[in-house]
DNA sequence: ATTGTATGTTAGTAATCGCTCACATACATC
DNA sequence: GATGTATGTGAGCGATTACTAACATACAAT
């Protein structure tokens, strides 16, 4: 059957994709070479180039990967038609333990993109940058227009303090995993972070009596 | 003389930093080799060995002077005796201009230690990280101690915040350097990220009266 | 003048890199 | 059974890597 080996064949550059992964998420990505790759795999060098036509295209799989995956894991926070802040918070949690399960990856693969000169690698990584900012900075103008984020919060400049504070936490986690657990101090940035994003006191007593009379 | 000899010594060593500095800041860390250094200090490979014991003593010197001139470049605004609000600010923008200068090599470089797995050099990177966070966890701490910050913020996560800032900033800047100006980015974050450290309206006007009696 | 040290060179090492080629094998289709 | 395609192997390519040994030279100290 043709499906059949197409099928093998999209599960072998899986399978490869998944190497790069691991080989990265543990030797950082020095770690990443068609040698490392045929060996996890269980094949020899040769083979490898059967399912992908250079190292280059491995990251670019890789970089794709890491941008479904990650989007894959914080859709659930962001299509809930809940209060803003709420959603930032989960997406905040979720994207945390996306980053625990992966061992960082995310981090490491966007902050390599952003030193490589190959312009494809570039754009991927400009791209999945771009793409999370854009959904974060809609949620909160969402939340402004509903009237549950202040409305002189700047959107963009809000999405990259959340980008932000998810690098600031893995960064320091990379280091040191064990002194410096993700959740917590991610909890402990939003705590802080939202009170920027909330109304000043007399206007949400007001917001809640608007909403009352609704 | 001996000093002199001891001089050039290390005055060759710190060409040879600077060169591995500018080989990253152009070609990313792929591209600091030794041959590269050779090339661009204007001698032959075995005479970087002179200087340096190996490129592993390159990247700690390299950190090292990262640290240095960092803590050098933020230093002004540390130590003055303003505002804490007004200290941070002004971190931020010198931070900012440090970026610019060095072409974002400080956050190539911890992203590149945080994924080593030689010992030194991670805890090179770390410390810097951590030294830098101690830093603007003191001035909050200063700050909060002083009634020019919310008592109710956490030093550490503010720290981690501002910190993220500089790394979501950085991050953009290096995918696309013109339409992401880093210093309009950071003032937009800034102006939004202050408000959580600032005192909610009643507070501050109690603290305004509180200064007035003073 | 001699010696020692710092600093450079040329020439090379072994290892690793990404990648290719000629060839084998399994298997579906005809 | 013949054919074509997908997928594998072994061997090896040229390039590059970090690094070293043997040797040269400049120069300060004695």
């Amino acid at each position: 059957m043709k499906t059949r080996t197409r099928l093998d064949h999209q599960t072998r550059q899986h399978q490869i994709v998944e190497a790069a992964r691991e080989l990265i998420a543990t030797g950082g990505v020095d770690s990443l070479t068609i040698r490392g790759l045929a060996s996890r795999v269980g094949v020899t060098e040769a083979a490898i180039y059967r399912h992908v036509a250079s190292k280059e295209e491995v990251i670019l799989l890789l970089l794709q990967e890491v941008q479904e995956s990650l989007f894959q894991a914080i859709s659930r926070a962001t299509r809930s038609d809940r209060h803003a802040l709420e959603r930032l918070e989960h997406m905040l949690q979720l994207h945390v333990s996306y980053v625990e399960l992966r061992q960082g990856i995310s981090f490491v693969v966007i902050a390599q993109a952003a030193q490589f000169e190959e312009p494809r690698v570039r754009s991927a990584g400009r791209r999945l940058v771009e793409k999370y900012l854009s959904l974060v900075s809609e949620i909160i103008t969402q939340g402004i227009e509903r009237g549950e984020i202040d409305k002189t919060v700047s959107p963009d400049a809000a999405a990259m303090i959340f980008f932000g504070m998810i690098q600031s936490a893995v960064t320091r986690w990379l280091f040191d995993p064990s002194t410096h657990p993700l959740s917590e101090n991610a909890v402990a940035m939003w705590v802080l972070f939202r009170t920027s994003l909330e109304f000043s006191d007399e206007d949400a007593d007001r917001h809640l009596k608007e909403e009352g009379t609704d």
